[in-house]
DNA sequence: TATATAATTTAGTTATGCCTAAAAATTTGT
DNA sequence: ACAAATTTTTAGGCATAACTAAATTATATA
């Protein structure tokens, strides 16, 4: 059984690996909040049980084993936000906290059970893809809102997860995964988006945008 | 924040102290299966946070504050119990081992949710009380199976929950907490209980017996 | 291509937490 | 009161996981 602490890397080294390329130690140290002294003594750690490949000042990748352990703690982690959310109403702002300590110990049992309940769901209530059992990951397109242009229309896909803040913020103008908008304006000079939600204007950030993504999008420039 | 080690030392002190009397360090050593030279020192290190009562020599106390956090875990376990039998599917011989891990890291927000899921429950899949949040014990009056006589009705109202084997026995005759049974004989010379459940007849040896323990006894010589 | 800068690794330290064996202290039983 | 049993102290082990400082290696640029 992998401590904690390695399975959180194996799953930092992961989402490193899926959104850029190489996988410094000091893009994982930053990533995990420690120095890079440490990120190094790690990776030699998880080198020795065959979880990552690593040459001196090269950089870091999973093999397949330990890509696999990181894909089954992202599933439990994403499962454990939908059952928390629809099982037990836990508020979809919470729900990331909640996940993050219960990825750790719940047993495969468990995990099955909870999968079976939701009816083997693709997502979690942030949009994230949920990988199934074999570690697939299912594929979604979708493009950052900062992309959008006026008169487009769209369906929210999903948003980060990690800011409990913004969530809400999110929630108060009842942006969630599944829902549809339009833009309205954007404004200049990397300036906000007004967007239209069910006939409620709403004005989002740069800042904001950035971690909502999207897709279907149309243009519509009729009003 | 206490470590896992800790609560588990005041959950089995707060257990020891229900079942006996004086809880001595050996008698904590052996429940948790170390060295005395351990308990003396998680004692001394619980003493200093005020979680227990100790003199050198003379054994170990939970103080308010300690028994308030013995019950909470206690709490968490049982409702963890029941949780994941009744909204998960959890087969009642597995629930114990799940609940042991999960009880040390949920929140009590996910307490609270699981609690209003369960309609404020009493006790869990084998009986046992769940101390309600102010950390009030639902008191139960039962008898050990092995205190019957030929011919009398009960009701089974608890069974030790620690030995899986055993729990996959009793389901094999569908003995479990709620179940009624008649006593058909009691063999001589502490000899087995035959018994009859709805009709079937079981055979309940007496180490067996001493892990069963019934409530509503009447006596009912008429077949 | 040499050198300055940045990144990485090594080596050693710190801190936590729990455990044990052996020796010393204390209590208990007769 | 003495021997036996229990408990505590002492001293040390092991594992995890972080850190700092110094040394090493890579890279960028002049």
């Amino acid at each position: 059984m992998l401590t904690q602490a390695a399975e959180d890397y194996l799953k930092s080294i992961y989402k490193l690996e899926e959104k850029g390329g190489k996988v410094s130690t000091g893009i994982l140290a930053e990533y995990l909040d420690v120095k890079p002294a440490s990120a190094t003594g790690m990776i030699k750690k998880l080198k020795s049980m065959n979880l990552v490949s690593h040459q001196r000042y090269q950089g870091v990748t999973l093999t397949d084993t330990g890509k696999a352990i990181a894909l089954e703690i992202i599933r439990h982690h994403r499962l454990l936000e939908l059952y928390l959310f629809k099982a037990l109403g836990v508020p979809w702002d919470g729900v990331h906290e909640e996940a993050e300590i219960l990825e750790h110990v719940i047993s495969e049992d468990v995990e099955a059970r909870m999968d079976e309940f939701l009816g083997y769901p693709t997502a979690d209530p942030h949009g994230s893809p949920i990988p199934d059992k074999n570690g697939v990951v299912p594929q979604t397109q979708s493009i950052p809102m900062t992309d959008l242009q006026d008169g487009q229309t769209c369906v929210v896909a999903e948003v980060s997860d990690s800011d409990s803040a913004l969530l809400r913020h999110l929630g108060s103008f009842n942006l969630y995964p599944g829902t549809e908008f339009r833009v309205v304006e954007v404004a200049p000079f990397e300036g906000p988006f007004t967007i239209d939600i069910a006939g409620q204007q709403a004005v989002i950030g740069r800042e904001v945008a950035k971690n909502i993504f999207v897709n279907n999008v149309e243009q519509t420039d009729n009003v």
